[in-house]
DNA sequence: TCGAACTAATTAAATTTTTTAAAAAGTTTT
DNA sequence: AAAACTTTTTAAAAAATTTAATTAGTTCGA
């Protein structure tokens, strides 16, 4: 096979990714390739069943255009989840975006080649005991916090490898393609493949939890800036508080709206004496954000409260991000997002107040509908992002199979 | 002349605008089209005496390069800088980029018809005016302060025609495609094409003027947001100072930080008995500007202490633009930009204590070397920026010719 | 219910474009 | 002065697109 033929086929089944279901005519458009060569390619990969025809699509008025996607079971991809605690690694059918197997490690992050080697060592061994073919399986995605410049492999924050790529090391022993980003950017993929933004070209994704993380989408597709860092949405000057935030400076827009802050003007309030369904707030960091958001759904008046505020604040820091980039769509995500629609009303009454009408007027803000799944999905976006760029032996492999 | 080799000519033609000199097989790579087919074209071109052979470029290694230049006095675009008070309009040779005629109109913007059907005489007198044939002029770009929907042709700020389309109006009249955009926008396209940007992917231009404008070039183009409102820095929210904004809320960034708010400070001081070599600020604006910023260059401590503060308030704004954006640099441009380096060291400080320091030390801030040209000029970007899109009548004339 | 009008898929031929390769023409380096 | 290198030119082969004609299936309205 040509190694054109090879890209084609790669940018096809990227476009049937996810669940994807499309016609020759769509593919052809989105490959921006002939109908004819699309057809052609098409056909080939039916005849290797890596595609099937599946059924028709309603008709426009003439006759029903016929449907392809994904065969079940055979492209996966390797995701893993990392925060500074706890990292999640998953299998990925990449057919139905089902996440096959899924499993939970503790992993302290730390800057240095120790944990980098740890984790390197639970993928090998998760791909192992998923009893998954590593030719099946087109790559491995990572997200994680910190720093992350994509272009060079490098994590400046954390897993520290002598400031050399962390998926080369990786891909070293493993045997697969590896790809690593921020976890908010990660987040926003998910978003933008999968989640509520599909489809949009400018939109902007909030990853709520430890800190405030973005990511953004800006003409369809994942801004990253100049060196990956862009989207540090958590440290904008944005309150006069004399707060001192982990950074370093004060008054950032962290210092006030983060689950990390919520929980410890929680503690303060009950140590205070004030009186909540909440008797004592966990130490365990997830365990916390589950108990004041659970108490807030069920009506705690200091739970309420105090998200609440905490979504007024961020409110004022999504109108930043409207005069800006004037989006077209803002997502709430990330741990945070599953208090829900409680916290809507407080950032559009921020927004409405912060922000020139003619502005916010053009904006929805909406909740996310993923739950902590999203990172785990993501990875999946990163490795398939790649996917008709980066050199890969599997779908070789799988092809000419 | 089939259609595509017109679209590949244009494409050439494109390329080569802004006084630009390129090899077939830089050419080749900036059109995406192989070098036998870019060499095909270059030649026609050549024939046609559109195009002309300017000279060798110095060897790197091997055969020097041919290179390639447009023709004097073949292609112009006329070109409109707008402001609330005073209209300038000029034609650009798109060989050297020289304006070769500009005019100064009076033209107080208002939002109505009246302000459109004055303008478009005007420039329809400029042109018959300049002696260059239409046949020869790719179009009008028209830059103008407001919030303008480039898509839609609209300013919903001033010169409002029912809705509808502005350029559909002026083109109707004046019979060559015209294009509008937001001045800050116009701005940065100038430094993208001819000034400091050249060549960055990811560069922020900040217009200092009336109020503080942005126009954002991320991954190497222009980005104008999902209604053409994008860059509305200068009403972010970010000081607690009570000031009320001309946009109605508080707290602005252009409460603090504009040649607006300099010039009446400047007022109050003066009135106050302070000090200075300035004894009254002239009532018209661009003259108090050039005032006040001229006094400082002299060393006047009054105007220089005005123009530090507003720049450290800036560079709060700026802070915030890092901490998104991660942009490679920061272009300060527009009137203001004329108070030169002096600007630089406050700015500097602010992003010191404003901005994560991992963070800042990527970016770059300079000084535009651009005078009150800028705007100009940049019309002809617009304009430019579209010939390969939209349908000239004019191109296929010369070409024909 | 039956065409007309429409949309999609298929096929083949003509045309365009790219790729590949080789040769020619200069430059620089050693 | 030869070797190494780069760009340009040319030509032929391969690949892709365009065009047009045909076939196939749907919807809609008379």
């Amino acid at each position: 096979m040509t190694s054109k033929a090879l890209l084609y086929k790669r940018k096809i089944l990227k476009e049937l990714c996810f669940g994807n279901v499309l016609s020759a005519l769509e593919l052809s458009i989105r490959i921006e390739k002939s109908l004819p060569l699309t057809t052609r390619i098409l056909n080939e990969l039916v005849d290797e069943q890596i595609l099937k025809e599946s059924g028709y699509a309603s008709s426009t008025g003439g006759r029903r255009p016929q449907r392809y996607s994904l065969v079940a079971g055979k492209m996966y991809v390797v995701s893993v989840a990392m925060d500074q605690l706890v990292t999640r690694i998953g299998i990925i059918d990449l057919q139905n975006c089902d996440i096959s197997l899924s499993q939970k490690y503790n992993l302290v992050l730390s800057h240095n080649d120790a944990s980098l080697s740890t984790l390197t060592k639970y993928i090998n061994g998760f791909i192992k005991k998923s009893g998954i073919k590593k030719d099946k399986i087109l790559g491995v995605g990572i997200g994680m916090p910190g720093f992350v410049d994509v272009d060079k492999g490098v994590n400046y924050s954390f897993l520290d490898h002598k400031g050399e790529s962390i998926p080369a090391y990786i891909e070293e022993i493993i045997e697969l393609p590896v790809f690593i980003d921020n976890d908010s950017s990660v987040i926003a993929l998910t978003e933008l493949k999968l989640g509520s933004a599909i489809n949009t070209k400018n939109t902007m994704v909030i990853n709520l939890g430890w800190g405030v993380g973005l990511g953004m989408i800006i003409n369809g597709k994942l801004f990253r800036g100049n060196n990956g860092f862009a989207g540090e949405f958590s440290h904008i000057p944005l309150f006069e508080n004399n707060k001192l935030c982990a950074c370093g400076k004060s008054g950032c827009l962290e210092t006030e709206t983060s689950l990390l802050v919520v929980i410890e003007k929680a503690k303060k309030e009950l140590d205070k004496g004030r009186v909540s369904i909440i008797k004592k707030i966990p130490a365990d960091f997830e365990e916390a954000c589950n108990t004041i958001i659970s108490a807030a759904i069920n009506g705690d008046q200091m739970a309420v409260e105090l998200l609440l505020n905490m979504a007024y604040d961020l409110g004022k820091g999504i109108a930043t991000l409207i005069h800006i980039f004037n989006p077209e769509l803002i997502v709430l995500s990330g741990r945070g997002a599953s208090a829900g629609n409680m916290l809507l009303a407080p950032i559009q009454h921020a927004i409405n107040k912060y922000c020139i009408p003619r502005l916010s007027a053009y904006t929805k803000v909406i909740i996310s509908t993923f739950s902590k799944s999203a990172e785990l999905i993501g990875g999946a976006a990163l490795v398939i992002e790649n996917y008709d760029k980066k050199h890969s032996k599997q779908l070789i492999t799988l092809l000419n199979n």
